[in-house]
RNA sequence: GCGCCCGUAGCUCAGUUGGAUAGAGCACCUGCCUUCUAAGCAGGUGGUCGCGCGUUCGAAUCGCGCCGGGCGCGCCA
């Protein structure tokens, strides 16, 4: 057991011992924010004092009569207004980092309560471009599966993508345009650029363009039943409608036009997720509900969850929870007003609202989860409130926690959102593409004695590891400005900063020339004397809070925090205390200190999704 | 109008159940490479934590009211 698992524990059973009833659940201990204090404190006593009328101080001396830590720290002291503080015994420390240089673990602990967790991430649509948009939840995402499988959760990921909806009659009626049967998209280059050309030209046909109208009247020859100068803006838009109906009911061409173009999406998928290292357990998307909604949208009439309204079926208030924290109400001009979810439109057709439910419903019975979390924007808080409601009253006796896992945009550096120079939006391939270009800038311009090849993986690595850095490190609900110059900078808390010091490390351990034997055989034994190997040690111990902290508040970027301070604190011991150079013992000893410091690097940095290299 | 989020150093941002003297990077200034990668380190300048009132041993953090900004609010997702 970690130390301050230990001390935690006998804490909490010297609490119970002073107070019998008192819930020890909060009674934790933490890493002080100033060394001066100590290594671990805590404040809870305070806390339990004050709901008891105790005085804190009193409490706390009570406290520590009947605590025993004496083989692992110094003498525990009272501060402050009631403060315990607790001090590591070197020794302490030293056996700590043994125990991890001979495999034992890695500062952290498995959680002894594992839960089953999906993790709702990504989401692209079909047939469009990935673009900026979908990185940070697939960033998200993916380094908060990572983090939950590190501490030995069940973690499903599942990429929910758009693969249904309104948009699919314009790409049909677009594909027919093009008569891409006769000249299959799938094989250019680029097929989505193509098939998103076509889908912005249909667009603007339907919307009234004079161009693209007269494009179509050009290309139309197939199967006219209307005749060609009709088409109009009207006309498209019909012929768009049309071709969703038969697509809905089944029409046996439309069916395979929508699941070419399925395949063509989720081969450029399959191509940013292996240049970004995500994978998922399953892709279920949106059309794999489809069957489900009808009986759902039944069952929530039945049950009187839903009703009929406008011509569309909406879930309304049922007066359960206060008019503030009701989602189904809203204010306006002083009075309450409904403020419905809508299950299904007017046309009979159900919505988003409908497939997230069978959604919600499907997870649930399939993989029995304790927690699902959906990693998406901020913007749509209000809709998983909604959902996340509806679906209490329509399954009060589930046992689930519904998180919704939002993050704020992404802006330019003008602070709107980030768009390219002529206001498109930034596609996904176009931006990783830039970043390991710029990364290969940079590492030409360091590193012009490696050869090429070995310059372009570092600089893929260095590239993409920059980007999700920079996505990674600001709180996620907050919104961050994109900037190339700050992410790929060599100094300071950037992902670039932490692989050079990971390189550093490896590159101590490449000219350490003592035999393999005196490496293995001996016993690894750890001294700490400089106050630069001590602070070190200490931080490596902190990793197990940083961790938990992450899992449980969907929060990666503390890690990154965690990270950035290790890293800095190994930078001024590899300042001050020379490893290879050092007397034998001593010499040992900093070695351990550095192979574990890599370690948790390269192990931090996996958890965000990002590569090391042992030279760069 | 109502709801959600935000307002912390010149700029970009952290700030862990309320906790000890509010931190970092960039920028600016000063030092340090015949010594394990200087893609580095050490030091300095810089704050009425938007404003006010309140809660308490203690508030950037919680409550109320203002000011300023972003987003959302019935058939898109």
């Amino acid at each position: 057991m970690l130390p301050h698992k230990s001390i935690e524990a006998r804490l909490q059973a010297a609490v119970s011992s002073v107070l019998p009833d008192a819930n020890t659940a909060n009674v934790l201990v933490r890493p002080c924010p100033d060394p001066k204090f100590g290594d671990y404190q805590t404040n809870a006593l305070m806390a339990l004092a004050k709901e008891r009328k105790l005085n804190p101080r009193q409490l706390a001396a009570d406290v520590l009569a009947r605590l025993d830590v004496g083989e692992l720290c110094e003498k525990v002291e009272i501060a402050g207004a009631g403060f315990l503080n607790f001090r590591l015994k070197s020794s302490t420390l030293e056996r700590t980092l043994e125990s991890a240089a001979r495999g034992e673990h890695l500062f952290f602990e498995r959680t002894t309560q594992p839960r089953t967790v999906v993790i709702d991430f990504s989401s692209p649509n079909v047939a469009k471009p990935m673009h900026v948009g979908h990185i940070r939840s697939t960033i998200l995402g993916d380094s908060l599966a990572r983090a939950l499988r590190l501490l030995g959760h069940r973690v499903i990921t599942d990429n929910h993508i758009g693969d249904w909806g309104t948009q699919f009659g314009m790409m049909i009626f677009a594909w027919k345009v093009e008569k891409f049967f006769e000249n299959d998209p799938g094989l250019l280059p680029d097929p989505i650029s193509e098939l998103e050309r076509v889908y912005k030209l249909v667009n603007e046909a339907c919307k009234g363009d004079a161009k693209a109208l007269a494009y179509l009247r050009s290309r139309f020859s197939y199967d006219v039943e209307l005749e060609l100068d009709k088409i109009e803006p009207e006309g498209a838009l019909n012929w768009a409608r049309m071709e969703l109906v038969k697509l809905q009911s089944g029409d046996k061409e439309n069916l395979e036009i929508w699941e070419r173009l399925i395949a063509i999406s989720k081969k450029q998928f399959e191509t940013i997720y292996n240049r970004l290292g995500v994978t998922f357990d399953h892709t279920l998307g949106e059309s794999f509900y489809n069957p489900m909604l009808k009986a759902i949208v039944q069952e929530l009439l039945d049950k009187g969850i839903a009703k009929e309204s406008e011509g569309a079926i909406a879930v309304f208030s049922d007066g359960s929870l206060p008019p503030k924290q009701d989602p189904f109400l809203k204010q306006e001009d002083g009075e309450w007003k409904p403020n419905p979810s809508l299950i299904q439109k007017s046309d009979g057709a159900a919505n988003y609202a409908t497939t997230d439910l069978a959604t919600l419903a499907y997870r649930l019975q399939t993989w029995h989860p304790s927690e699902i979390g959906y990693v998406t924007d901020g913007r749509q808080q209000l809709h998983f409130q909604q959902i996340f409601a509806t679906f209490r009253r329509w399954h009060p006796e589930a046992n689930v926690k519904l998180a919704h896992v939002w993050f704020g945009s992404i802006l330019g550096e003008d602070g709107k959102p980030f768009k390219t120079r002529s206001g498109e939006t930034v596609r996904l391939a176009d931006l990783l593409d830039e970043a390991e270009e710029r990364a290969f800038q940079v590492v030409t311009d360091k590193r012009p004695d490696l050869p090429e090849p070995q310059r372009r993986e570092i600089a893929r690595v260095v590239g993409i590891g920059a980007i999700k850095y920079a996505d990674l490190l600001p709180n996620r609900q907050s919104d961050y400005v994109f900037s190339w110059d700050k992410m790929l900078a060599l100094h300071g808390n950037t992902a670039p900063y932490l692989q050079y010091s990971y390189a550093r490390i490896s590159s101590i351990f490449r000219k350490d020339d003592s035999d393999a034997t005196s490496k293995t055989s001996e016993p690894a034994s750890v001294s700490l004397g400089a106050p630069e190997e001590i602070s070190l040690a200490r931080h490596l111990l902190n990793f197990d809070f940083v961790l938990g902290a992450v899992v449980e508040d969907y929060r990666p970027n503390l890690l990154c925090n965690y990270l950035y301070e290790l890293a800095s604190h190994y930078a001024r011991f590899y300042e001050n205390c020379p490893v290879l150079k050092a007397e034998p013992k001593e010499r040992a000893s900093r070695l351990i200190l550095s192979s574990l410091t890599a370690e948790v690097l390269r192990q931090g940095l996996e958890i965000l999704g990002i590569q090391t290299l042992e030279q760069m």
